[in-house]
DNA sequence: TTACTTTTGCTAACACTGTTAGGTAAAGGA
DNA sequence: TCCTTTACCTAACAGTGTTAGCAAAAGTAA
């Protein structure tokens, strides 16, 4: 390998975050929805097609941004999980670090639920469900069997459905209608709901 | 008022609703996305400026599905209610009434949330937040008082917030990750964790 | 019936989208 | 120097929502 052809992917992975940091901060500031290829080629002053030898279309540039979200919401639930060694607390950690995700990042949770990106199958760059899934199914399962229900396995993984629909359901609805309600009281509610979850599972 | 006259507002009625039916005529079979006023124009063999002699725009078009789906939800909520004076038995079959109109009316639910008509501020036809709120504050205050934990209203007001969190949840989940799970499993998670939310109510 | 006004509907355009075909000029390799 | 590859651009296509302006029809009044 030649040490211009080096040079050469050197710019092109140049080109290609320049396109991606450009774009992000278009959507910072304008939001998804204006998003375009025309404005990412203005604001890197290069000609519309540029982008197209870089991006396969539009989604490819969407898809690089859910996978980027994924990435950093998973290390930030693991680091969350790492904590504590308390099952309890290891759930209420994972949940206080999405909530804090959600809302840090409102763009990239936007995207990964289509709430502001909808022209975009973003479950092609979703991580396998095992790794949401092994985050809390075992912190669940050692609450169930702690507290000797039978069949702890299948029972967590009702309660895996119900502890990310809390989590989920909470956050989208404060981003499509939001709150009157003051932040500290949307915290409350996020506490409470969590408590009231994880105490349902130890009885 | 002439003969004449009437006749005119009639016949403008029938326009409007023909744009409308023939509109979700399309939603029905290709998806929000693809709701083009020329779309429209085409079906209803007129051209695309008469649409807007009815409608100021796209949106209000989008608007006027809004407030159909938001009057048909809450009449079946209002419904299930009606169906027993057990203030448990109350909400979980609001619960239900809730979970069977999302998946049995997907497009109007998709819109409401924003999940497949972005380019639309919902809010504007969303009713007031106290019809939703007077629905199942009551049961849930019933219970709470039952239980006799102090502050019952207060009590309340975060658990119905979590109540609307674990459905809408749920619901967007399966909607935007479609299961792969049964159509059963999918029952069985709602039930438990309604009967779970509830019993922790009553705690 | 005639003259005037209002309503109805159309064509054609504007300003945007995403995407691509085709050409030009520069850069790199022989 | 010649040739090939890469980089880049202009211009277009097929869509989107929206509107200006005009022609014909319908209704009203004389």
């Amino acid at each position: 390998m030649s040490i211009i052809a080096e040079r050469r992917i050197r710019e092109k992975e140049a080109m290609r975050t320049n396109i991606l940091t450009t774009a992000w901060q278009i959507v910072k500031e304008e939001g998804w929805q204006s998003l375009s290829i025309r404005k990412i080629a203005d604001a890197i002053q290069y000609s519309v097609p540029v982008i197209y030898d870089y991006f396969d279309n539009k989604e490819a540039i969407l898809l690089e941004f859910g996978k980027q979200g994924f990435e950093l919401v998973i290390k930030k639930l693991k680091s969350a999980k790492a904590s504590s060694t308390d099952p309890a607390e290891q759930l209420k950690a994972i949940a206080d670090a999405y909530w804090a995700f959600a809302f840090r990042n409102k763009e990239y949770y936007q995207l990964m639920w289509g709430m502001g990106a909808p022209t975009c199958e973003m479950d092609k760059c979703m991580p396998e469900r095992s790794v949401f899934r092994d985050l809390v199914m075992g912190p669940m399962i050692e609450i169930i069997e702690k507290a000797k229900h039978g069949d702890a396995e299948t029972n967590a993984c009702l309660k895996y459905h119900t502890f990310w629909s809390i989590l989920h359901g909470l956050i989208s609805i404060k981003m499509v209608a939001p709150a009157d309600d003051t932040e500290q009281l949307n915290k409350l509610v996020l506490d409470d709901a969590i408590t009231g979850f994880i105490k349902n599972l130890k009885s």
